[in-house]
RNA sequence: GGAUGGAUUCCCGAGUGGCCAAAGGGGACAGACUGUAAAUCUGCUGCAAAUUGCUUCGGUGGUUCGAAUCCACCUCCAUCCA
């Protein structure tokens, strides 16, 4: 079975230019291929992480990827799949997001010699010339065919701005421009791209009279449709101090039956042959495998003594026995009034609550556990000496827990 | 540039002088039931020194005992005309 079977298998593959010329590509590791990341935050998230693991996929198949960092057209902003424009980024912003991408992507693909390019289309973007642009490559845009893209279709209603309008133009001029440059044959990207994709290969066509290649993947949605690597908005991310570890581990070892082999199948790399047994389990079964999800993706962004440590934790947590490894919070002498603390504030000191208003809450429903005990009163409070030594162990719901010392 | 409509809390959206921290829905959160799942039911959803006080309805000023609501100017957005 070749690479381009297994993604088929998988479920990652959705878009394709010519499905048996891109077959022949990537199995016989002719492809040199990219992947854009938009640099808008400080860390990859585990929606990019979909992309990271199919570059790396394809890369020990021996194709070559480019990944891509999008220093130039972060500038601009994607509208696809938006409702709204982006807030505008500055040139630090956007370069220091760019410097964290990088680290991030190092430690997971190989960028030895010849295996794999970083660039940053900042480098050939920024310096572009507005009227020499314009008459490269204007003449091949039809404006009626780019209004009919699905990605502005969308925004027709609630607004598109000309800087995003230009967006498609930059994503095609980046393939345009590493097809010259570097040979990159291939585009890859989420399935929200397929159309900013096609701008590249009609460009390459157009231009060069050339074919280039470009495939869609699978965007990762859970069984009721919606992007999946968010938690009430916010996103999971790749960066420790962003989203530790546990609250990683977490993330997956909670997700929905219906959803747990499509995870399994697209994000891991365990063989399809355990997966197909996989796919055969139900009910409370599944938990089994909400495991084994959690833990191989926790291993391959964290490594294996963070995802132990993890499971370890929510097994203890969950079912019996100690705890020992769990988020910590460490309170300061400051955070005591005459050597007392009430819950409330250790429910926000800990970041288990925002607020006093929603501690309070918390605790009047009955949600709040202090050492196995349902704390009834707002108005418990301890002394610090109670943090000493191993601390409290404080829990706000069903699967918020904080380990608070001093 | 002109005409019209609009901006309300996390989102959608009601409210057109006091009864408004602001209906209703969604989401989020907590409880029950479970398998750390889904569905369902219940509660809850600005902040705080908490039977009270403070801040919030695009922005700034004004009218009024009292403004999300009325007036002026400004900003942004949509639709139609150029």
């Amino acid at each position: 079975m070749g690479i381009f079977e297994e993604l088929k298998e998988r479920g990652l593959l959705a878009q394709l230019t010519d499905e048996d010329l891109i077959r022949d590509m990537i199995n016989n590791g002719k492809a040199t291929f990219y992947i854009g990341f938009d640099c808008t935050a400080d860390s990859l998230t585990a929606g990019h992480f979909m992309a990271l693991t199919l570059m790396k996929r394809l890369q020990m198949a021996g194709n070559k990827p480019i990944a891509l960092i999008g220093g130039g057209t972060t500038m601009i902003g994607d509208p696809s799949g938006r409702t709204d424009m982006r807030k505008m980024l500055t040139r630090e912003d956007i370069d220091h997001n760019a410097e964290c991408f990088k680290k991030q992507m190092e430690r997971f693909i190989d960028f030895g010699e010849g295996k794999a390019m970083m660039v940053n289309n900042a480098d050939w973007l920024l310096d572009l010339n507005y009227v020499e642009l314009l008459r490269e490559v204007g003449p091949c845009f039809s404006v009626n065919n780019m209004l009919r893209a699905e990605c502005y279709k969308q925004r027709m209603e609630k607004g598109l701005s000309f800087l995003e309008f230009n967006y498609m133009i930059m994503q095609s001029y980046d393939f345009y421009y590493m097809f010259q440059k570097y040979g990159c044959n291939m585009e890859f990207g989420g399935d929200d791209q397929w159309s900013n994709m096609l701008g590249g290969t009609e460009l390459i066509r157009k231009k060069l009279g050339k074919d280039a290649h470009a495939m869609t993947i699978t965007l990762l949605t859970d069984s009721q449709g919606r992007k999946m690597g968010k938690t009430a908005g916010n996103a999971v991310w790749l960066d420790p101090n962003k989203t530790s570890p546990f609250d990683f581990y977490q993330y997956w070892r909670n997700v929905d039956d219906a959803d747990v082999i499509k995870c399994i199948k697209m994000l891991t790399f365990l063989p399809m042959e355990e997966i197909r047994e996989m796919e055969k389990w139900e009910g409370a079964q599944l938990n089994k495998a909400k495991e084994i999800l959690a833990y191989e993706l926790t291993n391959l962004v964290h490594g294996k003594e963070e995802a132990d440590k993890a499971q370890d934790s929510a097994r203890a947590l969950f079912g019996s026995g100690n705890a020992s490894e769990m988020p910590t919070a460490t309170l300061t002498e400051a955070d005591f009034m005459d050597g007392k603390i009430d819950i409330l504030q250790v429910l926000v000191k800990a970041g288990l609550n925002q607020s006093r208003n929603e501690a309070r809450r918390a605790v009047e429903q009955g949600g709040v556990v202090v050492n196995d005990e349902k704390v009834t009163d707002i108005k418990t409070s301890y002394d610090a000496d109670a943090f000493k030594g191993d601390g409290l162990v404080v829990r706000r719901g069903k699967k918020n827990f904080k380990k608070v010392v001093m």
